[in-house]
DNA sequence: CATGAATGAGACTTCATTCAT
DNA sequence: TATGAATGAAGTCTCATTCAT
């Protein structure tokens, strides 16, 4: 056992990955600096590199970190409404308290993965680890009620994931959020409403 | 007035906008470099700042100038064919040749207008401008077959471009074009189907 | 709180400010460049940035470090002897040693002063100190012997202050040290003889 | 004889030369550009340099004609009030207008002149005939009507010029006119009065 | 002679990263 | 472990100067 409280290494890694996409968010990946983020945390420079060996490794696991905790969340809603749920305004904005400081770093994350294969094939097989389980939410929704041949369910979440994606983006803009949150309703009630009826 | 050939510099700027879209759009705005620009230029770096103030500038006035450039083609397309040219496959593929660059350099620049209320305006205006503009064409397919209360063409239009942006999105990490575009027509079809009949 | 040696940084500073003042004086604001500074003090550039946000800004910390200590020195030699000390050419030659550096520096900082309203007006203000310090100096010589409404101080102690700043920048282009303190006693004792007596 | 007009080279040359100054003085000799001086001009910076080999050789030459002509100026003014003119504030107020923007543009002729030996010495020589002219103009203010032994006239003279820099000094950081106008003719008065009487 | 686009050296400044304390 | 001063590489931008037209 060791003198320090078991875990803390672990605590520090944590406070520091929240913290860091916190700023990483709010300034963008290349203009935050790791003073900046030291300082969010009230801690220096090197206390940092302990952690992590590069501002681009914590990134990076800021992102990951946050990935986790982020689809937990909404998996969570979904399991109780169903995809009525999904279709609602109140989804919407549940979603997006979530992802909102996340797709801008995504932009960054894509702008580093694009040089980087393994870390793009990693972004990929999320992706598509998301568009099935929004498939299979769909799918599942139809119950047994009718033969599922001719919907293409994985098509449909691919369009549900790229709307979604799409409007937050045109909220960064600042778009107006009402207007948002009623073309997913409407678009979404369009698009998965034979399914459900 | 310059003795040297009328309409140089005209073409010397667009020659160094082209070239510069190309180099911000491989490396990302931060990443690249105005030796970057100024090598794939085969020129000094002193020579572009002949044309643009600062990089900030050249990046901003290079997505300007292609931004014109794309949006005639793909309304060009769009006046041949209407909505249901709008719902195909080949609709899909031929925006995203003239996209799929921008895209990206689009993140880059929602970095950038994160921090520059002027140019986060003017996103949204342009943003505001394409909504309209497809609404007018999904309402004007529609011609006075029906009564247009009922269906919400600026939501629906939000939902388009939503899908187009979240799709070209998917296809930057690397996802399968074939399941992108057929997301798209599926999901066009669906949304824009009932309007069409 | 650092763990180094308190009072670190403070030390740093202040050599820092010697060793650029007397670089910024040898080669002028202009000329002397941030590299110049960091090489005589042996450091990396970086590292004047820390203590410092810009060469103006050290410049002009450089400047106002050493103007302090001119100015303690020239007032104690001064309540020591009075104004009769005031027009004798040791004095010249006292305060000589204490101004030349500065007076080249004081020349770039006019020209840096020019484009920069609140550094003029900073300028003003202390140059108005110098002239009440002065004058007040004068009357107080005076004493209560004479009534002092057909003196003006004021004039007198600007054309005190003048003469100094004039001699010396006969000096600086190689004028003849003699010459210049003999043309101060004899001045200032034309000027303020007859106050004196 | 050449075709073009006879003497052109050389009004070329002094309408640089004019313009030059002017700018130079505005700017100070660092910030100023070539183009600076060009577009005052309205000529391209090419032509400049079909004149002057350098930024430095058109400085020079710039404060170089502008001396003689300031020079002739002030003499005029002097020859026809004499000593007694030198003592008014109107005196003052005329030398200030011919003086003010190379007073400045000397100062950044010092700067230069330290790294030039041959410069400083001109500079010295310059100066010293300067004072030589006043002291005369003392003397001979004086007439026979007095033993001029007793009286130092080079100091004098070394004094009123510095007065006058002096003074200028202070107007440049925004020094009210009218307060160091009053300095003159209050030092003036005492420093040549007994001279005078 | 004039033009002005291009050059290229070099200035200021910023950080990610290291390391002695 | 934490600190934060220092490093040094790199980036943006500026101009005096040149030269083909």
């Amino acid at each position: 056992m060791p003198k320090v409280v078991p875990g803390y290494k672990e605590q520090a890694r944590n406070r520091i990955l929240n913290e860091a996409r916190s700023v990483f968010s709010e300034k963008g990946y290349h203009s935050a600096t790791m003073d900046d983020v030291a300082k969010a945390l009230g801690v220096s420079k090197g206390a940092i590199y302990q952690y992590f060996r590069s501002k681009k490794e914590l990134f990076l696991a800021a992102l990951d970190y946050h990935a986790g905790v982020r689809g937990s969340v909404v998996q969570s809603f979904l399991q109780e409404g169903g995809l009525k749920a999904l279709c609602t305004e109140e989804f919407f904005d549940r979603m997006r308290e979530e992802s909102m400081g996340s797709l801008l770093l995504n932009y960054d994350l894509l702008r580093v993965a694009l040089s980087d294969d393994t870390l793009r094939k990693q972004l990929r097989v999320k992706h598509e680890q998301w568009v099935k389980g929004v498939a299979e939410m769909i799918q599942h929704s139809l119950g047994e009620k009718e033969v599922s041949d001719e919907v293409d369910f994985l098509s449909l979440a691919r369009a549900v994931l790229a709307i979604r994606d799409g409007l937050y983006g045109s909220l960064i803009v600042g778009g107006d959020a009402k207007k948002a949150r009623r073309a997913w309703s409407v678009s979404m009630t369009r698009l998965l409403g034979s399914v459900l009826d």
